[in-house]
DNA sequence: CCACGCCCGGGACATTGTCCCGGGCGTCCA
DNA sequence: TGGACGCCCGGGACAATGTCCCGGGCGTGG
């Protein structure tokens, strides 16, 4: 029937053995097998073949992030969902660099984290909700930058768009039908407008203000 | 029975049929109302008052995008999933920016779809497996950059460390007792291997790399 | 010895950015 | 109704940037 198969990772036996009764009932995932530190897991993944990694961050030895690191790129093909007390920042991030497809919090109710295996298991990206709030203020967080974003006209906005596709002032000039005379004018203004030297910091700057 | 109220936003009414169609079904989730562009969209929540708007990208006049910023801004409680054919960095997280706590590509099948709204309802974040991609490459991008760094040459490191001064070519060839004409093409060659074109972006390259 | 890579430069070229200049055109205000 | 103001459009002149060639000198290792 399919399942998907599922490794435990937490150095607490009785959270495993608590996990492991609670997710047992669902018909959709079999538990493939545990384990209680990171060396331990990559020693297991290429036995086991899991399809899913419960991963949790905080064991000793090798952490949750390192081996979700080597995991990830050893074993491209399995998806790592962190299961982990860290509520925070460093953390979260941590785990989305070293390549972690989805972050739930331990605590999490049971329809939400068998969501999130499912998810997973198909692809998804998934986020608990604390940590889906932290993920979208990274991202909101950058946009706010703008607020103290200057005020262009509306050739200069204009331009400042066509620049962000990295286009060179001729192309620009072709395409509005303009002079390049004229658009190395304005883009100088521009700059000037945004206290940038440099076409690359302007094109930063529009980024991340959401231009 | 507490369904979820979604509002549909969609400039294709043949496709707004179809997505009711599919959804009608569903035991949790109810259409509480459609619009046509974002306008529209700003201009119903207020009566429909939805759990999650299913939120088109490509509209004309107001996008998505903005629609999606201004509404988590006037009702941070209405959760945003994105539904979009669009699969490009540059839409992906202009969304991120504006908000939204989920992006689905069109296409998707019907068991994703409904997983994504119940998740976002729920506070969570989710996205496709194609945007999941998008997203953890560029996570695991940036810890790319942190670490892996081309290898330079011993002048190269020296110049590329003068250029984050942002100090320009004569004065740094000046300061090595080189030619202009020397060290740009020691510039030139740094950018090659940085893979950058500008000297902006080396410049950003060795500060995240802690040069 | 010689191939290879680094270092040093020049030539030629297109692009970029800066600081000037002036003219046309609409808006708002006295 | 006249004029000030800002935006838009461009040219001139200039310095700097970046690219793709070229060649020569110099050390190191096979």
């Amino acid at each position: 029937m399919d399942q998907i198969r599922v490794l435990l990772v937490d150095d607490h036996p009785a959270f495993r053995a608590g996990l492991s009764a609670l997710l047992k009932p669902v018909r959709e995932i079999a538990i493939a097998d545990e384990a209680s530190t990171g060396e331990q897991a990559l020693a297991l993944v290429g036995g086991v073949q899991p399809d899913v990694v419960l991963m949790d961050l905080a064991m000793p030895g090798m952490g949750g992030v390192a081996a979700t690191e080597r995991l990830v790129r050893d074993h491209p093909h399995i998806r790592v969902l962190v299961l982990s007390m860290a509520d925070d920042d460093d953390s979260v991030f941590a785990a989305l660099r070293a390549g972690a497809r989805g972050y739930v919090l331990k605590g999490a109710r049971k329809v939400e984290l068998v969501r999130s295996i499912l998810a997973v298991h198909g692809g998804e990206a998934i986020f608990g909700p604390a940590i889906a709030s932290r993920l979208t203020g990274y991202f909101t967080g950058l946009a706010r930058r703008e607020q103290g974003f200057p005020e262009l006209t509306a050739r200069e906005r204009e331009i400042l768009i066509l620049m962000s596709s990295h286009l060179t002032n001729p192309v620009i000039a072709e395409r509005l039908g303009l002079s390049g005379k004229t658009v190395r004018n304005h883009v100088s203004s521009i700059f000037a407008k945004l206290h940038v030297a440099d076409r690359a910091e302007a094109i930063m700057r529009a980024r991340e203000s959401g231009f």
